[in-house]
DNA sequence: TCATTAACACGGG
DNA sequence: CCCGTGTTAATGA
């Protein structure tokens, strides 16, 4: 399985063994919601191939993107989540064809203790997603919306490795936690300064941006 | 000033 | 026809 083409340079061989004997193996098609915000957490996603995204649901009924998960990452938002046995506060949706491992949330814990790679690792991943989280807070806070779409449509095409993005205004505007008229507005005008080409459902970034 | 909401027309799949 | 897109007008923060 490609569970040791990911993690094999990281993780002791016990340790993925039972890796492979106690998690599940999750198979999400584009799209599909892994976890959905309000339902209590009992396994933590560690996503093996493809890619998720993590939304916060707000009051409102909105939801923002806190940030993207490719293959070889934990979402350690659910492991802080389902410590005490609350509600989720986070949403993961598959992005494009994803596989990821279900671990039980007792096993974290005892990982923790057992093995030194796992515990090195959840505290690497708990450090970069910090960063992560603290430059979505100052894009927030500090940013026009318009330089966010903008930072948005870089790191999407980042991610992807396409120029070519796969997105329809409104998802846009949902993951910005914004209206859809505003991002169409704005995109209008960055195709008027030949900073992208737009299609239906897709967006072609230029070297200009 | 800039975002939001509602409303409408256009057109491609 | 349905959905995504482009625009406008009214209202609000």
């Amino acid at each position: 399985m490609n569970i040791k083409a990911q993690f094999g340079q990281i993780f002791e061989t016990e340790l993925l063994s039972e890796i492979e004997e106690k998690a599940t193996l999750i198979r999400a098609k584009e799209g599909e919601i892994i976890l959905n915000a309000g339902q209590i957490i009992r396994v933590v996603p560690l996503i093996v191939s493809g890619l998720v995204k993590i939304m916060r649901a707000g009051e409102n009924g909105k939801e923002l993107l806190l940030y993207y998960l490719g293959g070889g990452n934990i979402c350690v938002m659910a492991v802080t989540c389902c410590m005490e046995r609350h509600p989720s506060e986070i949403s993961v949706i598959a992005e494009e064809e994803t596989e990821l491992l279900a671990i039980p949330v007792d096993l974290m814990d005892a990982w923790m203790m057992k093995y030194v790679t796992w515990k090195s690792f959840i505290l690497r991943s708990i450090r970069v997603r910090m960063n992560e989280l603290v430059n979505t807070i100052d894009q927030v806070a500090f940013q026009k919306l318009d330089e966010r779409l903008i930072l948005y449509l870089k790191e999407k095409a980042r991610i992807t490795g396409s120029p070519l993005i796969r997105v329809s205004h409104e998802q846009i505007a949902q993951e910005l936690a914004t209206s859809r008229v505003v991002i169409s507005r704005l995109l209008k005008i960055l195709e008027d300064n030949k900073k992208l080409l737009l299609y239906r459902n897709e967006i072609r970034l230029l070297d200009s941006l």
